[in-house]
DNA sequence: TGAAATGTTGGGGCG
DNA sequence: ACGCCCCAACATTTC
């Protein structure tokens, strides 16, 4: 009798149980079901890429004896059950609405196998939703408590359980192949990401390495300046799970903590929180959290967001940012703060417009910390502001790309403006070739002001 | 993980 | 030499 291992989110083979445990004492049949059918959405173009990429270095390591297969998982599964002899199923815990929903399905379709048993194991998160509750059975809505109470004083996450000894895999007519899963964009705009990333499990652990070693212990403040190298870059690894936050978590344990290390942990712990929420309250995927933001009308001008994703808005930051996006499938965690903020409050646009670009263009796009952070730079979300942060894009440049290093790197053409005036060129009198701000950074803040406001 | 207004301080110019 | 004013720089408060 074989066993069945179905990967899902987490194409490693390092620190997962779902392999290590599947594999132990049987035959394995491997597989990868794309499933295009019980999703809330499809996956964007560059997590496609991400994922077409992961898979391939998936199958090498498992000597191409990955199934891939795209339809409906419960049954795929079944099919497989029926073609192949099969006694147990080795699956990930599932924690995000569609994957719960496709679990459900299955477990019920398998009751129509009794002899078959199906195995779950936590691969996704340092600590499950489920056993993160407050004392009078409420859920955490505010991060710091969550984190700290729900989370640091409760259990250790698993200590990794590292990679199967050996992999005995059971004889099986494999004709399928990746390219079955169409996730390689027709238009190319994929392509130049190629020569930008590395996409493997080897190389996540070199990333988490050279990071730890050369950069974490600046990361508190160096995190800020989106021409830096102290942040991680690891959101994409981490999102296919080509790395375990586990594994992370454990290796941060080995270090002399300080503010840094514990700053990054508490990043890791965002991601958590996020994953929590989404767990608890699956409708905030495309409701305001806060139900009162319903009321705010929003302006939603079509020609304002288009210019928006495509960096024309005269704003340096942001228009590199979004450049940045394009070019890249990534972007500094404060620049996605300021952007996300300028669509919100200046422009008017629904948080989930853009939501949904970052969803199409980010490798790193998690449902989980794409809707979290949506409404948080909204402030439509758990965090409960009591005044209405707006980010001024010019004192955010100022501030965070004081040189333009990072300005300059996705809109060469502003190299010519005089320092003083690269974050509000408009104010440098001499004709650029460089659009003129989409909208008035003053008027726009004012008005989202009294529009957010009146909603309290 | 904000911005802008307001308050405080201390050095230098200058009568 | 001294006191006064101005203002930049920094800190605190308010929205």
């Amino acid at each position: 009798m074989n066993s069945l291992i179905v990967f899902k989110n987490n194409l490693r083979i390092d620190d997962n149980p779902v392999i290590f445990y599947g594999s132990k004492n049987s035959k394995i049949i491997t597989t990868y079901i794309y499933d295009n059918i019980n999703v809330y959405r499809e996956l964007g173009s560059a997590s496609k890429y991400w994922l077409h990429n992961s898979l391939k270095n998936l199958n090498e390591s498992l000597n191409n004896n990955l199934l891939f297969l795209m339809g409906d998982t419960s049954k795929k599964i079944i099919e497989l059950i029926n073609t192949y002899n099969i006694n147990n199923i080795f699956c990930e815990k599932p924690f995000l609405e569609d994957d719960i929903n496709i679990i459900k399905k299955l477990k019920i379709d398998l009751l129509f196998f009794k002899d078959i048993k199906i195995n779950f194991f936590n691969t996704s998160l340092l600590w499950d939703p489920r056993y993160i509750s407050k004392k009078d059975k409420t859920y955490y809505t505010v991060f710091t408590p969550f984190f700290k109470k729900g989370c640091l004083e409760s259990t250790i996450p698993d200590i990794p359980v590292g990679s199967p000894s050996k992999l005995d895999f059971a004889p099986v007519n494999n004709n399928t192949s990746i390219d079955d899963l169409n996730l390689l964009d027709k238009y190319n705009w994929t392509h130049k990401f190629d020569k930008l990333w590395t996409i493997s499990e080897k190389h996540a652990l070199k990333q988490l390495n050279t990071f730890i070693e050369n950069f974490l212990y600046n990361y508190k403040d160096g995190r800020n300046f989106p021409a830096s190298n102290f942040n991680s870059k690891l959101s994409p690894y981490i999102k296919f799970g080509l790395i375990s936050v586990n594994r992370i978590w454990h290796e941060l344990n080995k270090l002399v903590p300080d503010k840094n290390v514990n700053h990054f942990k508490s990043e890791l712990g965002w991601r958590e929180f996020s994953y929590y929420l989404l767990y608890y309250f699956p409708e905030m995927k495309n409701n305001n959290f806060q139900k009162k933001f319903d009321n705010l009308t929003w302006e939603n001008c079509d020609h304002k967001f288009e210019l928006w994703k495509h960096g024309k808005t005269g704003y340096p930051i942001i228009d590199a940012a979004m450049k940045e996006l394009w070019d890249t499938g990534y972007m500094h965690n404060r620049t996605r703060m300021i952007v996300a903020s300028f669509l919100i409050k200046n422009l008017l646009i629904d948080w989930r417009f853009g939501e949904k670009w970052f969803w199409d263009c980010l490798l790193d796009a998690d449902h989980a910390s794409n809707i979290a952070s949506w409404q948080w730079v909204a402030g439509t979300g758990t965090d409960a502001a009591t005044y209405v942060r707006i980010f001024n894009p010019t004192l955010q440049g100022e501030k965070f790309d004081q040189n333009g290093e990072y300005t300059l790197k996705y809109i060469p053409k502003l190299k010519n403006v005089p320092l003083p005036f690269l974050h509000k060129p408009w104010e440098f009198d001499k004709k650029l070739n460089y659009p003129d701000p989409i909208i008035d950074y003053t008027t726009s803040k004012d008005r989202a002001i009294v529009k957010f406001l009146i909603i309290n």
